[in-house]
DNA sequence: GAGACTATCTTGACGGTGTCTAGATTGATG
DNA sequence: CATCAATCTAGACACCGTCAAGATAGTCTC
């Protein structure tokens, strides 16, 4: 706490100010002189650290990214079961999208984000490359997919997005309250065991 | 065109025109008082018509999934092979995004729609209804799902409606284009015929 | 048909937003 | 120590959603 003029660490103080707004008061909520407040600079100070708006929610959305690939990685390192690998990466997908679901649906608003911003463009595939490789312990850095590989990681990433996109936006609790006895986490949970089944 | 003060069918025509803007310019531009504009009417003009932004918004979400109803009920009706009823459906689903991009994110921006509308009460689950019976025929209304009818159907539903998301937010092209002759086209059909499958 | 009533639409205002500019402050460089 | 560039503030602008007051016109009653 320096009350000096200059923040010293401004950009990274907006991108946590940002993520703050983001959990505590929702995406709509997030704009870019809120997050300028939350720091306690004013409300031009961040054209000096992001170009716009765009430019910094496109920075947290790569930090997004950037957690969702630990998230998969420490799944992935945690799975014993080969057979288990694949439902482990997707628990751990819905799960990132169900525990931090302003940051998940940030990371594909992309009318608002720049993908051709090098952050995001790296930060991105890299948590999608998990999905490529059935068996885990391959790298998958300078991997040559083939068809048959894209059409199963794109099968897996559909499944697996479109759920954690449903549930987080509220289309899967609205469709189990209109059935008695359906439990949306045993919902889920048997659809990953069940879809994602090698 | 009656040039009149009053415009006689203004709600239509403010839909109408919140249309237009979606198709034409996105759905960043899409404001009150641009629909407004487009309509030829004063900014305050749509408040005797919805109640704010959001009530223009979930209005035109709803008639989203009266379409998509329809466009899922036309795929049911054309298709004579029941194997091949799912994945007719999922085709639909995915072209219906394809075709009204604009449309189909602004139907899944819950954070800006009222789903206790009536209107999206009623349009939303009407779509979904498609997705929990296997064979077309029979009638959804009224049905009695069980627990393993809504794992398949929201395995169904999750796997088309990721595939969509991600192919209208451009996730899956910015795939396709790190591997040499994928297209898009058919990876997408690919996905739909094999996961889909029965 | 005339008057009253009500729904519709316009206009102006308010606080909020993103972005631009000019100016103040400060750390760093030579 | 002087200069300079980077950082931050403050003010302005156009746009946004929303509210209140007033103008207009269709409708209903007598």
């Amino acid at each position: 706490m320096t009350q000096s003029y200059h923040h010293g660490a401004l950009r990274q103080a907006l991108l946590d100010a940002a993520e703050t707004i983001l959990d505590r008061d929702g995406i709509e909520a997030l704009t870019l002189r809120a997050a300028a407040r939350e720091a306690g600079v004013s409300h031009g100070a961040p054209a000096h650290h992001f170009r716009d708006i765009t430019g910094l929610l496109t920075e947290l959305a790569a930090m997004g990214f950037l957690r969702l690939r630990d998230a998969l990685q420490e799944a992935s390192d945690e799975t014993d079961d080969p057979a288990g690998y694949v439902p482990a990466l997707g628990r751990a997908y819905v799960g990132f999208a169900r525990a931090h679901p302003g940051i998940f649906l940030l990371m594909f608003r992309s009318e608002r984000l720049d993908w051709s911003a090098p952050s995001l463009d790296l930060a991105g595939p890299a948590a999608f490359a998990f999905l490529l490789k059935e068996e885990r312990g391959d790298d998958v850095a300078g991997y040559a997919a083939d068809m048959p590989d894209l059409v199963r990681a794109t099968t897996r990433w559909s499944l697996v997005h479109g759920l954690a996109t449903l549930v987080v936006d509220g289309r899967l609790s609205a469709m189990t309250q209109m059935i008695p006895h359906a439990d949306l986490d045993v919902l889920i949970e048997t659809v990953l065991a069940k879809g994602l089944a090698p």
